[in-house]
DNA sequence: CTGGTTAGTTCATTGAAACAACTTATTGGT
DNA sequence: ACCAATAAGTTGTTTCAATGAACTAACCAG
């Protein structure tokens, strides 16, 4: 069987059975947002009938979703009896595919990593990687003892048709046109889902779902600095994909006009100028060492420098952060979101381009806006990718299902 | 009563109310886009059950939404019986407010303009240019016999918090912080429900819903040109408002790096360079003309001498093109949509800027991707901010709550 | 230990979708 | 002309889940 079940279930209309599962997502949610919480509260917060919501919190609380804290004190009146999930019993597989780092982990449905592993290598065949990556997922989910498994998710740097769960080209594995989804499935049990996802989108979700940058309904752009530049756009929580797949494929975005020729065919690209590359380069160039040791220089190399007080690596940082500004401006103009969310080594130095950033995003202007939009740093405990991963899966267990008009 | 009633449903649980709601539009919608149809094959497509279907279909007859026509014949068995929309039953109100000019209709639920008047006015207050509107709209209904008026939609040169139906700022007009929402419910009743848009997301509503472009699940940028630059995006077909309500306010996007300053405090914004104005400094300046003749020039004048192989003025208008193409590349590059569709007078003569467009958008290089997302003009048959006032309130008639997890 | 208060459960009621059996309308073969 | 075959649409019964009212459980203050 190497058709793709269990997609997403898009649903075209609404029956008791649609309906209970709706309800039982909102319930799953509502818990997830805001455990700990009573049936009581949970009741008052969407509407649903005392009753219905004890209905469907009991058959939560037997698929081991749910577990029932005994008292929270206090009051007047009965206390409640506080919700919250389930941890330690619920995992997925996550995988974040890239070169020269392919990270594989399991992990909770809180986000919490059980067990990670990695595996450097250098492009090589997904035919070679992929069985590679199951068997370590195994060894993994092998010292974990007794879990549910809900499936394994895995993030790609490069472009994913997500719902076809193929990889469509991926730059630094060197991977054309790779049926991802049924090469996995060659290696796992039919019963397990599988999610296929760029990697900037895939951590957009994780900076969503378990990130502890919540808020309400979040609108938010991920930015994803590594060896290319990708954003994940989150609206209203759901990832876009874009037409071809490319929402959020922003490497290839003007920023300075009539500069450097980038290999796209096209000059002055963002990526040119924005991507962990770059501010290596500024740095060699300016240091004027000998070419072997140039090209042995690192990104750890400049920020060890910088925050040495080296003003060549201060000055390359703060160029970098005043070209990655530009970019999150234009992006910020057009779609107004409620905070960008920057993942990468560059986080490591925050507190150095967090001023260059925001200071070209918003322009010196004084008409310039008021800064409605914050630019952060990654919530996200461990790799964004990683996590990204494992959020593709995750979100699958709180809502199985997306209404479409 | 001035509070605002009837604001879209906020759908937290599925009740059988809920539900039967939620599937009465999926019928309502799935007319409106496949029409004619039969009950049958409304049942095929929602996967209802065909008694619900019939059930559903009965009340949309008697509440006059839907017509049945006899037949269609052919086909083995018995004939089908086709549904459409009812015309000429059920109006709304539309009201664009701009300066110089506020156009004011009634319009049929399919989009049809019925009646259409236009006030032409500099910036002034809105207690003096609403009741003027509301008068208007009021004498065109009473030309029109028996309707069921569903409500009045406005949509706005300006930034709005449709949330509200405030206008946070208007520059055209000098509006600032305005309760658009309650200075028209003066007028109006109390059942009469009041939607304010920006103009621009408005118009990409009208595109999703009136327009000829369709497609079934509509991802469009809609760029509207005129004194200033808008742009309302639409992914899955609903209308991304942005944080501050302020997504689409492309027009200080920095498109020429240490271009010409702006107002706004920065330099080579967008609107500078891709606003219908520019087109027409650039060609009074080539031209030499008096001062006093230069400041007479309009648009027209330039869009006739370019038809008339003016050099200049093509060169003007091709200049124009191609800076308006290389915000759009930007647009495509972030969001990649089914396509980007431009309203305003630059329709008149697209077929001298479509290739500028599209050359700056996608640039020239041999690497460029292929041109996935179309560059189109708008469909709509009539100023796109006026049919987009009338959207928002049809929207209503066809989808009036929103689900929210 | 009693009345007040809130949490959670039980059970009859209600609304709507599904299902199956039916009627209606049309084509094509004999 | 008549009789399958076929498809559209309707009718009555069944099933499922949310609701609301009445209930029990737990806790506090006096």
């Amino acid at each position: 069987m190497h058709t793709e079940k269990l997609k997403q279930k898009r649903i075209t209309r609404i029956n008791s059975k649609v309906g209970r599962d709706i309800n039982r997502s909102i319930i799953l949610n509502t818990v997830r947002k805001h455990q700990p919480i009573s049936r009581a509260e949970i009741s008052k917060m969407t509407r649903l009938n005392k009753s219905t919501v004890s209905i469907i919190v009991s058959s939560l609380l037997n698929e081991d979703l749910l577990v029932e804290a005994p008292d929270r004190g206090g009051g007047i009146g009965r206390n409640p009896l506080d919700l919250s999930l389930k941890h330690g019993k619920h995992f997925v597989g996550a995988i974040s595919l890239d070169a020269p780092c392919t990270r594989v982990a399991v992990v909770d449905m809180d986000g919490t990593i059980k067990a990670r592993d990695e595996i450097f290598t250098k492009a090589v065949s997904p035919d070679t990687l992929i069985p590679q990556c199951i068997g370590r997922l195994n060894a993994l989910r092998s010292t974990l003892g007794p879990h549910r498994f809900h499936g394994i998710g895995v993030s790609v740097a490069g472009i994913v048709d997500s719902t076809h769960s193929r990889v469509i080209h991926a730059a630094n594995l060197q991977w054309n046109d790779v049926d991802l989804g049924a090469k996995i499935r060659e290696h796992i049990s039919d019963n397990d889902p599988i999610t296929v996802e760029n990697d900037a989108k895939a951590s957009a979700l994780a900076e969503v779902l378990l990130g502890t940058r919540n808020t309400a309904s979040p609108n938010l752009i991920f930015l994803l600095l590594g060896a290319g530049i990708g954003a994940g756009i989150a609206i209203h929580g759901k990832i876009i994909a874009g037409n071809t797949h490319a929402a959020g494929e922003v490497g290839h975005m003007t920023v300075v006009e009539g500069g450097e020729p980038c290999p796209c065919g096209n000059a002055g690209c963002w990526e040119l100028y924005a991507s962990e590359r770059v501010p290596v380069r500024w740095y060699a160039e300016k240091k004027q060492s000998s070419p072997a040791s140039q090209a042995a220089l690192t990104l750890s190399d400049v920020f060890g420098a910088a925050r040495g007080g080296d003003v060549h690596a201060l000055h390359a940082i703060h160029l970098w952060g005043q070209h990655i500004g530009v970019g999150i401006g234009d992006m910020i103009r057009i779609l107004d979101p409620e905070m960008v969310v920057v993942g990468g080594a560059i986080t490591q130095i925050w507190d150095l381009v967090s001023e260059d950033i925001n200071d070209a995003a918003w322009g010196r202007g004084t008409f310039a806006r008021k800064r409605t939009t914050a630019i952060l740093p990654t919530s996200l405990p461990d790799s964004p990718p990683l996590l990204g991963a494992a959020a593709l899966s995750i979100r699958r267990i709180f809502e199985d299902f997306s209404i479409s008009l």
